[in-house]
DNA sequence: CCTGCGAATCAATGTAGAAC
DNA sequence: GTTCTACATTGATTCGCAGG
């Protein structure tokens, strides 16, 4: 295999002016790594070399105390930690650009988690037919900002899937690719622009489109709302009041957000990871600028997206897949059971839990949805026992009555007892609140 | 360019205890 | 006894660096 470098022309880091970023009106604004990609190309150098010059403001290495990233870390740069700010600080000191924050995410640094955790694709998503109509309207192929964010899978212009592999080599390109052109495998220099495109199912295509809009969205609003966390909780709790009356419990089994992690973030102030937050979003049907925003909103529960398709989080968590739908299975037959099973048989659901070795909590938290059928099963358990209890005391003192009347004795109070067929609660009211019944004498 | 490791931190779990 | 909240703790994931 053949490997090729490029090197800048001069040795002095030539300032940059004259450039401004791509936006357009459906696409929003361009990512900074495909700012710089081209800043490469006007350089003729490698993008990652352009990216390590800039920061350190030397082409020669010669100052060792910059931060530099690895180039298959390259999407930190769009992102909203140290990597995108130190960026942005050199752009903007090395250039006639005053707002280059605009080109990544540090607009949300206030809203989502500084890890950005399940933020940014790791590898370039393009859509080949945006590069082909960039090229064939003779303008350098570009990457809009809302393709990075990892919930963003579709185009949102041909909306069709965006890609992700070289149709020929199968590699995943990378944010600053060796060569500074985004419409060529930098592996084996495939036409990445030529890639056949599809579209996903059918049932999700609203969803990936409402997510891709949603990121969109955000981009384009970003200088009229600074989004925080402490208003996202705000947001939160107000939605929470009026749609179940401040019951977390409730509005988590409602919408499908998980009642801890909705309890982490009103109290503890944990920052949502981005999928998180727009997941919630998209739930709750709020564009996302204003779930974090500064005024109140009016939620709506008649239009709210209660099933989410789109498994957007890694699952952080311990119980498997499998092991969840194996206890809904277990407790779904339970449901289904003769009412004898709940009347006789208590300890049967706290069994499943201990069956499971799951808490109380565990069990309600994964099936919530559950909750209201089980609580209503228990009540008419309940309510049967109740009917039990009358249907034979009755029973008992028929039985005693007929015994009394066999001896020929007075069916009193004192007989009754004497008679051993009765319980003494049977004949003896019981002392209760007003409006009780005594013994049952009819 | 790849791998391993520790720090950081969000997500999820379990437990105590209060309200009803 | 059931349901809910608060909180400590555990688990998972990512970052960022060092070294090969």
């Amino acid at each position: 295999m053949t490997t090729a470098q490029l090197y800048p022309l001069g040795t002095a880091l030539k300032r940059f002016a004259g450039h401004t970023p791509r936006r357009s009106d459906a696409a929003g604004v361009e990512s900074l790594t495909s700012f710089i990609c081209r800043l490469a190309l006007d350089h003729y150098c490698a993008p990652h070399r352009l990216y390590g010059a800039l920061i350190a403001n030397d082409w020669t290495k010669r100052k060792v105390d910059f931060k530099k990233i690895r180039s298959a870390e390259s999407q930190l740069i769009n992102s909203l930690g140290e990597a995108a700010r130190s960026s942005v600080e050199a752009l903007q000191r090395e250039s006639d650009i005053t707002d280059a924050s605009e080109m990544t995410f540090l607009s949300i640094a206030g809203l989502c988690d500084q890890k950005a955790k399940h933020f940014l694709h790791k590898g370039r998503h393009w859509c080949a037919q945006c590069y082909m109509e960039s090229r064939n309207a003779g303008e350098p192929t570009w990457d809009p900002l809302y393709w990075a964010p990892t919930t963003t899978t579709i185009c949102l212009i041909h909306r069709t899937l965006l890609q992700q592999f070289c149709p020929h080599c199968k590699l995943i390109q990378r944010h600053l690719p060796k060569f500074p052109f985004l419409d060529f495998c930098e592996y084996c220099g495939c036409d990445l622009a030529s890639g056949s495109s599809t579209s996903g199912d059918a049932d999700q295509l609203d969803q990936r489109m409402w997510l891709a809009n949603g990121a969109l969205d955000l981009i384009k609003n970003r200088q009229d709302t600074i989004l925080s966390r402490e208003n996202f909780s705000l947001r939160l709790n107000e939605a929470t009041l009026i749609c179940s009356n401040g019951v977390f419990e409730e509005f988590a089994r409602m919408t499908g957000i998980n009642t801890c992690s909705l309890r982490n973030w009103q109290l503890k102030h944990a920052a949502p990871t981005w999928s998180n937050f727009i997941d919630i979003a998209y739930r709750l049907n709020t564009p996302p600028t204003q779930l974090a925003g500064p005024s109140t909103l009016i939620f709506d529960p008649a239009v709210f997206n209660y099933r989410s398709s789109l498994r957007l989080d890694k699952q952080h968590r311990h119980l498997p897949k499998e092991r969840i739908e194996e206890l809904r299975r277990a407790t779904v037959e339970l449901l289904k059971a003769p009412i004898d099973v709940w009347v006789f048989r208590n300890g049967k659901l706290s069994s499943i839990q201990k069956q499971f070795d799951i808490s109380y909590w565990t069990f309600k938290r994964h099936l919530g949805d559950l909750a209201g059928q089980i609580s209503a099963k228990r009540l008419e358990a309940s309510e049967y026992r109740k009917k039990l209890t009358v249907a034979g005391r009755r029973k008992r003192l028929r039985a005693a009555r007929d015994k009394l009347a066999g001896m020929e004795l007075e069916p009193s109070v004192r007989n009754m007892k004497k008679s051993g067929l009765v319980k003494v609660s049977d004949v003896i009211s019981v002392r209760r609140g007003k409006g009780s019944s005594g013994a049952e004498t009819s």
